[in-house]
RNA sequence: GGAGAGGUGGCAGAGUGGUAAUGCAGCAGCCUGCUAAGCUGUCAUCCUUUUGGAUGCCCGGGUUCGAAUCCCGGUCUCUCCGCCA
């Protein structure tokens, strides 16, 4: 959530970086923001004067009861009365104002980073590096979802029993080489200095709100009724939220956590053939990497995580590309995002394995999550985080482009977390 | 699930109707010949920004001229009992 002061003071700048989301009545949004800002300032100013007066009176009593002058107290205590039905119908607009502005400012998304270029929608992302060479597979080469169900390492059917469609069941040296690909990044990430914690899978709503998960993304998340809480759809959400209301030491920052979760989406309205398989689905598995860091060196810190990220898809001889996504495809909360995506050779397409992200203060103002800087006043930290990596796709991607006539190779990193070389 | 206790600034910790003590840490300044001590201010948020004012004691209501303090509802933590992986 921005800053309504940041929105008052750099209007243009706001308006700007809307326009570079597509968004089409940004101005009739920001004077929204801004004639309820005055509203809300204005009601603040009247009440404070109202309650001014209201509690000098009130003083006035308490001295005169104390000195014996109970009949004065009483005449001053009639003229309160007035006051207060003042103070209640000031409260309120105040109240209003506040109220309308924060639902005003939750539909505004961050402002994206200077070097986000324009554009509708993903065609319009930037490549700023490729590696690898495609593999070129012969005709007989088979998709991920053949592969998993002739080597018997995937159940998609079992799933859809068990729960439903997007609800895969991993088997045999399927498991296995989830669960290898999981130790893996999590080996690399702690090594990286990412200190690794394990969270809750569940969360309340305050924690849905403070990394912007919610209010406006609800239909993402699946939400547990009775108990009003909600399943993550990324460790983003819970590993973020640690840190929701804290005053951090500037010496404490920067902090690095990495998590594994499943991660649940509902996906809804997304169908057909580009969701087959392991593409897309309800719960999988993400091993995510989380920073809170000092403003000033926040942009650092993003460099750092592309290159950590960059480095494990190299050690996995995956081919990859690194997209900077455009105003129309940068997420709602971020400031500047990275995408990874591998190809996936036998079904010739790129398959995005990691978003790497700068929020700057964006979830931070919402979590209240600031740190004392060095001129002892409190200041909004910046919050990135990536994943490090996504599962599923990798999964698919070792599955298609390591796949020869005698079976499925597994990438020399991984043969010491699966035990075995070759899924046959 | 039942019973009891409790939730106060970055932290510690007073305050049981008269408007948030005190200590530690932090920041700024002053002073002082020794990595220290002392003094002053600052030290939650918002508005005005110059003096100032308002709000703020877990959250939401209520009583009152006035609520951290009293009442009602909620929530979380701790202790005990019960149940249990």
């Amino acid at each position: 959530m921005l800053q309504v002061q940041f929105i008052r003071e750099h209007k243009d700048e706001v308006l700007e970086g809307l326009k570079k989301r597509n968004i089409s009545n940004a101005e009739e949004m920001i004077e929204r923001v801004l004639s309820t800002d005055e509203v809300r300032r204005k009601s603040q100013v009247e009440l404070d004067n109202v309650s001014a007066e209201s509690n000098k009176l009130s003083k006035e009593i308490g001295l005169l009861f104390k000195s014996g002058e109970v009949r004065k107290a009483t005449l001053v205590r009639e003229k309160t009365s007035q006051l207060k039905e003042q103070k209640e119908t000031l409260s309120k607009q105040k109240i209003t104002a506040e109220k309308t502005l924060q639902q005003l400012l939750f539909q505004i998304p961050n402002i994206p980073h200077q070097s986000v270029p324009y554009g509708q929608s993903d065609e319009d992302n930037e490549e700023i590096f490729r590696c690898g060479t495609n593999p070129t597979l012969d005709e007989s080469a088979l998709p991920h979802w053949e592969l998993a169900k002739k080597y018997n390492l995937i159940s998609f059917e079992l799933g859809t029993k068990i729960t439903g469609a997007g609800f895969p069941v991993y088997t045999g040296k399927g498991a296995k080489l989830q669960r290898a690909l999981i130790n893996y990044f999590l080996d690399k990430n702690t090594t990286a200095g990412y200190e690794e914690v394990q969270v809750p899978h569940l969360v309340n709503e305050a924690s849905g709100i403070g990394t912007g998960s919610l209010p406006d993304k609800e239909r993402q998340m699946y939400h547990i009724e009775g108990d009003d809480l909600y399943l993550i759809p990324t460790a983003e959400v819970p590993v973020t939220n640690i840190f929701r209301g804290n005053l951090l030491k500037e010496k404490d920052l920067p902090l690095a956590l990495t998590s594994y979760t499943p991660c649940f989406r509902r996906e809804a309205g997304s169908y057909g053939a580009h969701v087959r398989g392991l593409n897309r689905l309800h719960q999988f598995d993400k091993v995510e990497i989380v920073r809170i860091e000092h403003p000033n060196r926040s942009y650092e810190a993003l460099e750092e995580m592309i290159e950590h990220v960059k480095k494990i898809l190299l050690e996995l001889k995956l081919p990859f590309r690194i997209l900077r996504l455009c105003g129309g495809d940068v997420t709602f909360a971020s400031a500047l995002t990275y995408d990874f995506e591998i190809f996936s050779a036998a079904q010739k397409r790129w398959l995005e394995v990691s978003s790497v992200s700068n929020f700057e203060t964006f979830q931070s103002n919402r979590l209240k999550l600031r740190f004392k800087n060095g001129s002892g006043k409190s200041q909004l930290a910046h919050t990135l985080n990536g994943s490090a990596l996504a599962l599923p796709r990798i999964v698919a991607g070792i599955l298609e482009n390591y796949q020869t006539t005698k079976g499925i190779v597994i990438p020399e990193v991984l043969i010491p977390y699966t035990g075995f070389e070759l899924i046959s």
